[in-house]
Parts: C-alpha cells; sequence; structure tokens
DNA sequence: CCATTAAAGTGGT
DNA sequence: ACCACTTTAATGG
C-alpha cells in the first residue's frame, strides 16, 4: 500500500539512522519522500523479488532480515548478501540491465519500503546528495565483492566458515546467545559456498578448537581474534 | 502431550 | 564430493 498516512511511523523517528533515504534529505523535502514510500508486509520466506524479474522498483528494509541470492548454472543457491534493518535491496537491477539479477527472500517476518522505480530513478537524476552517497555505497559494495572473490578462490572450506562467520559478526554483532543473524546451516553453507556437511563438519572443528560455541542454531563466537588470525594471511 | 516432519549431525564410499 | 543413515529439534493437533 501507498504510505500516504505515514502508517509505519515517521520516517525521522524511525530507527534506521543510516537509511539512504532519511539521511539524504530535509525535512521539508522528505514529506515528498514519504509520500512515495510504499510500505511491504513480508513473511517470512517470501521472496519479494524473482530473479530474472524486469527492475520495478528498490527496497530498503525497515525491519527484519533477508537474504540476496542468486541461482548458479547448476542450480545450487549462492547467497550474496544479507540484509537487515536500513539495508538497500535491489540495487542491482540499476545497471543497464533491465532485469533483477539477483533474488530476494525475508528470513523472518520483515517490513520493507518500497520505491517505485520510476520515482527512484528521477530522485537520483535531481538529488545528487542522493546520487553521491549512492555513488560511495556501489563502490564499496563493488570493492567488497572483488576482496571476497579474491579470497575465496583461495581459501579451503574451514576458511570460508571462518570468513563467513567473521563477516556476520562484524556486520550483525552478537548478542549472549550468538550471533546476530540466525541461519541455518544450509543458508550458512550457502554463504560460505559449500555444502551443510561440510560446514557442519568444520563449525565442529572450531568447537573443538574452543574458538566458538554452538547452541541449537546459536553460533556464538569466543575468540574474535584467533579466528581472524586463521585467516589473516588473506587480507594483504 | 504425543506424533509427524524437517533439520542437524555422522560416517562410509 | 556425495549419499545414506541416526539423532535431535520444530511443528501442529
Amino acid at each position: 500500500m501507498k504510505d500516504k498516512n505515514n502508517s509505519k511511523g515517521d520516517c525521522f523517528s524511525c530507527q534506521n539512522s543510516s537509511c539512504f533515504m532519511k539521511k539524504n534529505y530535509d525535512p521539508e523535502s522528505y514529506a515528498d519522500v514519504v509520500a512515495n514510500r510504499y510500505v511491504i508486509e513480508c513473511k517470512k520466506g517470501q521472496s519479494f523479488i524473482m530473479e530474472g524479474a524486469p527492475v520495478q522498483g528498490i527496497f530498503f528494509v525497515y525491519s527484519g532480515k533477508a537474504k540476496v541470492t542468486r541461482t548458479g548454472s547448476n542450480g545450487k543457491e549462492q547467497v550474496i548478501r544479507l540484509a537487515a534493518d536500513g539495508d538497500i535491496i535491489g540495487h542491482r537491477g540499476y545497471n543497464r540491465g533491465t532485469v533483477y539479477p539477483i533474488a530476494a527472500t525475508a528470513l523472518e517476518d520483515t517490513t520493507l519500503c518500497y520505491f517505485h522505480h520510476k520515482y527512484f530513478t528521477h530522485e537520483m537524476q535531481t538529488h545528487t546528495t542522493l546520487t553521491y552517497d549512492l555513488m560511495l555505497f556501489y563502490a564499496d559494495e563493488l570493492d567488497k565483492s572483488e576482496a571476497r572473490a579474491k579470497k575465496y578462490a583461495q581459501m579451503n572450506v574451514k576458511e570460508k566458515v571462518i570468513d563467513t562467520l567473521l563477516t556476520i559478526y562484524e556486520r550483525f554483532g552478537q548478542n549472549s546467545k550468538g550471533l546476530n543473524f540466525v541461519l541455518s546451516r544450509t543458508e550458512l553453507a550457502n554463504v560460505a559456498g559449500t555444502k551443510s556437511e561440510q560446514l557442519i563438519r568444520s563449525l565442529t572443528a572450531l568447537k573443538n578448537q574452543g574458538l566458538i560455541n554452538c547452541e541449537g542454531k546459536y553460533i556464538f563466537i569466543t575468540d574474535v581474534e584467533k579466528l581472524r588470525e586463521e585467516i589473516d594471511k588473506f587480507n594483504f
């Protein structure tokens, strides 16, 4: 539904201080943004972007968690990115292509802010603060992507698992139970680019080394420094 | 609470 | 790497 009544609360009191829209507009011009915002409630497991579908807009996570995936020619799912509050999803539709190269799926009940392609393109062409900020974001994403590709070409399975755990830790943190982004073993394996059996074996090994603790789905990192040391040689 | 199903984990090839 | 099997956790009536 279109958010005429600002049904999810005033964006300026929204918890997402890092939201691209919020931080690049002043309060006066922001009213127009809010008027063009659609709020989408997405249930757990629901896909809101399909791989290969025509680009129709861009999403921001208001609350909840989602994964961005790409299906390989072998049919295996690769998780490209994990997203939580404040994150952009669907920006990869904004190149010269006309279809999304990725799929996006909610991992829990998730609320999304959505802007239609037409509106968002117009904003990018007229609001340079936003455009510049987005450009920095795209550059960062490209940088991360290249760094990851370089590392993963040389890493063995266990090292990829460590890298995955650390990436989640650095991005989302952990509470007393474990990492703040809970995934099934299969999904975690898809992030690390491996299979659940191998991921489980790596986790067991790390547990025996005393670097992590596993309690059901919760994975708690007990020794961040030691984990970092294990993959240090790849970060040159 | 129990029964059914899904996910986690292990071991063998 | 892949498959088959056991164990454990989640779901739902």
